[in-house]
DNA sequence: CTCCTGACCTGAGTGC
DNA sequence: TGCACTCAGGTCAGGA
């Protein structure tokens, strides 16, 4: 479910409201997520201080006290929703972390995840760059590594098409099914075109196509499509915006022809064959 | 090494 | 209503 620019909103969402809260308590109704969460979370999590959380690729990174981080991942369906101290425990919650703020104000953040493709994990900042979900991940395409120069060097003599490339963490972090249509629309490529056919101005394009997509994106508080929710409940409308995700027997805006829909490592995907070559 | 497939899991939608 | 089937925003492990 969520790409980059639905974890950044919900990492904006959280740093507004978390500042420097305390955990009292945290409930955990299931363990077994994508793997099963650490034995001792509950009691290593308790009273630590939550500080300003970040992303790094599709992962929420919450820095505490002790020097610990709180990583959370949200796989294919998981939400997180703030909630007061009268919330009901739903479906597929699947853990509850209770704080208390600043102002001695309590209130909580849930975890649910119909599908449980997501994962929590607790750690020590020490492991940081060895942790075996982080340490593999490539470049920030919000960032200034993201170059010309950089995808020179990962596309050189391989043979892999353009849109398994841009969607491979290990490559760029944070694109996904839905964006990866979007981008190469933008930037006018065709998604099965290999990477080792492509020039430097396409590069350029596909470049400047995905900071645009993912920033416009961003804005607007991401894309729902059937799961995404912001934090405080509210829809991410980039849904509206979208192009050719989802739109097979529209016309191309560009150019009026029909957009595709074809599978591609077994994953939808969205061009149009007339304007993306 | 590179790249793709299958598997993990639940729910929604479709067609009979 | 019920059943069988497909599909869904991710990504790791294993194998070609």
């Amino acid at each position: 479910m969520p790409e980059l620019p639905e974890v950044e909103t919900v990492c904006l969402a959280l740093s507004k409201i978390l500042n420097n809260s305390r955990v009292r308590d945290i409930e955990i109704f299931r363990k077994d997520l994508r793997w099963n969460v650490k034995e001792n979370l509950e009691k290593d999590l308790k009273e630590k201080i939550l500080k300003k959380p970040y992303r790094r690729g599709k992962y929420i990174l919450i820095p505490t006290s002790k020097k610990y981080i709180l990583l959370i991942h949200l796989g294919m369906s998981g939400t997180i929703k703030i909630a007061s101290k009268e919330y009901k425990v739903s479906k597929h919650d699947h853990f509850k972390i209770n704080v208390e703020n600043k102002e001695n104000k309590f209130f909580s953040f849930v975890y649910n995840d119909p599908r449980r493709f997501g994962y929590v994990d607790f750690f020590h900042i020490k492991d940081i760059e060895k942790h075996f979900l982080l340490k593999k991940l490539g470049v920030e395409p919000l960032g200034n590594d993201f170059t010309i120069r950089y995808l020179q060097k990962k596309i050189y003599k391989k043979s892999r098409c353009i849109k398994n490339f841009i969607m491979d963490q290990s490559i760029i972090v944070g694109i996904g099914n839905i964006y990866a249509s979007e981008i190469l629309h933008r930037a006018s490529i065709n998604p099965l075109r290999t990477v080792d056919s492509l020039k430097k101005e396409h590069l350029k394009s596909i470049i400047d196509a995905t900071k645009f997509i993912l920033n416009k994106s961003i804005n607007v508080g991401g894309t729902t499509i059937r799961n995404h929710l912001q934090p405080d409940g509210k829809l991410g409308y980039f849904a509206q915006k979208l192009q050719v995700y989802g739109k097979s027997k529209h016309n191309c805006n560009k150019c009026g022809n029909m957009i595709n829909l074809i599978k591609i490592s077994n994953r939808s995907t969205y061009f149009c064959s007339n304007c993306q070559i």
